[in-house]
DNA sequence: TAAACGTGGGA
DNA sequence: TTCCCACGTTT
């Protein structure tokens, strides 16, 4: 039996029901392969269901506010993903009356999609045979030609697209990169591939050389960065509208682009409750005498890929009405802002540990 | 081209 | 609990 079959018939038994599988439509398959470029299937598929509710067309998503698809996004992590979506979105209208484009180039060039997903979209929605090379298929292929290259660096992944160039069917293009995506996924898995059900064994070079657990090769990973957040969660409670609490819009090329915290102090080393209320920036924010540290978190340790965050949330009752750059919330509406995990695990954290420390009790 | 970008599953 | 790792694109 030659690949394809091989592949397919495998597939036939084992692929997953999804909804991005059941159409052609390049704008749900385009949504469908950005939420899962990082994400699991099985937390990506709610977030697919709402965004096709909230903005079921590329119309729609083009006349958003970035503010909107941002909470949408908010703990799928990466989100100049959502900001490039949002971006497209407006691009197609303008360029193409809202029309998905429908040549590789074409869609290769939109911001946010690279060679993987204008590979999967032109092949799903288009039935064009370029072939989708995403960790799966490296996985998978590299195990079975024999490939030592690292597969996160150019040349390896050169290496695989050339020869899955080789494997394509070219009769059936959307199937067969679904199947052998679903295939590294699920039987080529990363850790325990199941090898003795495979039906490609006896021609993999891992299997047959004894190599399974030495492939793929990996490019060690980087060190990550410390960085020390002591935040100031300000509440001023104002007596038409209660408490206000101030966040910020983080701005700069930085982690969590566009999406809020709270005003910052960030230090290059562990710092104490008193060494910090001395600082200047300390000053800086709270500048009436007025105020009582209401609260200070335990360290929260939040890891990045790159960056491993201790940080600490200051309460921070204020006497008298702030003036400052920061934006005005009161606490119904603190769940209107799209925030971070750590921020999200804070305030979750304020709002279950007995009474609100967010609340100002003072009379 | 190497480094940056987040989160969560699972060991 | 902590640690390690997976997942594509941009710059």
């Amino acid at each position: 039996m030659n690949f394809t079959k091989l592949l397919f018939s495998w597939y036939d038994l084992h692929q997953r029901d999804l909804p991005w599988r059941r159409t052609k439509d390049p704008y749900k398959i385009w949504i469908s392969e950005i939420i899962l470029q990082q994400t699991r299937i099985e937390q990506g598929l709610n977030y697919y269901h709402r965004f096709m509710d909230r903005f079921s067309t590329i119309s729609d998503l083009a006349a958003a506010d970035e503010h909107d698809v941002l909470k949408l996004w908010q703990g799928l992590g990466y989100y100049s993903r959502a900001r490039n979506l949002l971006h497209s979105a407006k691009e197609i209208v303008k360029m193409n009356q809202g029309l998905f484009p429908s040549t590789y180039a074409e869609i290769r060039n939109l911001k946010g999609i690279g060679d993987y997903t204008a590979a999967a979209i032109a092949s799903m929605a288009y039935d064009m045979p370029y072939p989708v090379v995403d960790g799966n298929v490296l996985r998978f292929f590299s195990r079975y030609f024999g490939i030592f290259e690292s597969v996160d660096k150019a040349s390896g992944k050169k290496a695989v697209l050339l020869l899955a160039r080789g494997k394509m069917d070219l009769a059936n293009p959307g199937k067969f990169n679904q199947a052998i995506m679903e295939f590294g996924s699920l039987q080529c898995k990363t850790g325990s591939p199941d090898c003795h059900a495979c039906p490609f064994r006896e021609n993999c070079f891992a299997f047959t050389h004894e190599k399974v657990v030495d492939l793929p090769v990996k490019s060690k990973a980087i060190q990550p960065r410390k960085r020390y957040f002591n935040f100031l969660v300000l509440i001023y409670k104002d007596p038409e509208n209660g408490e206000i609490i101030y966040l910020r819009k983080r701005k700069e090329n930085d982690i969590w682009k566009n999406l809020y915290d709270f005003p910052l102090i960030e230090s290059s080393g562990p710092v104490s409750q008193s060494k910090l209320i001395q600082t200047a920036e300390w000053r800086n924010l709270v500048k009436t005498k007025k105020a009582v540290i209401r609260k200070r978190s335990k360290v929260y340790q939040h890891r990045l890929t790159h960056q491993l965050i201790f940080a600490r949330f200051y309460v921070v009752h204020l006497g008298k009405k702030p003036v400052n750059e920061f934006t005005p919330a009161v606490l119904k509406n603190l769940d209107k802002f799209p925030v971070p995990r750590l921020i999200e695990k804070f305030l979750s954290d304020a709002a279950a540990n007995g009474p609100n420390v967010l609340a100002d009790h003072r009379r």
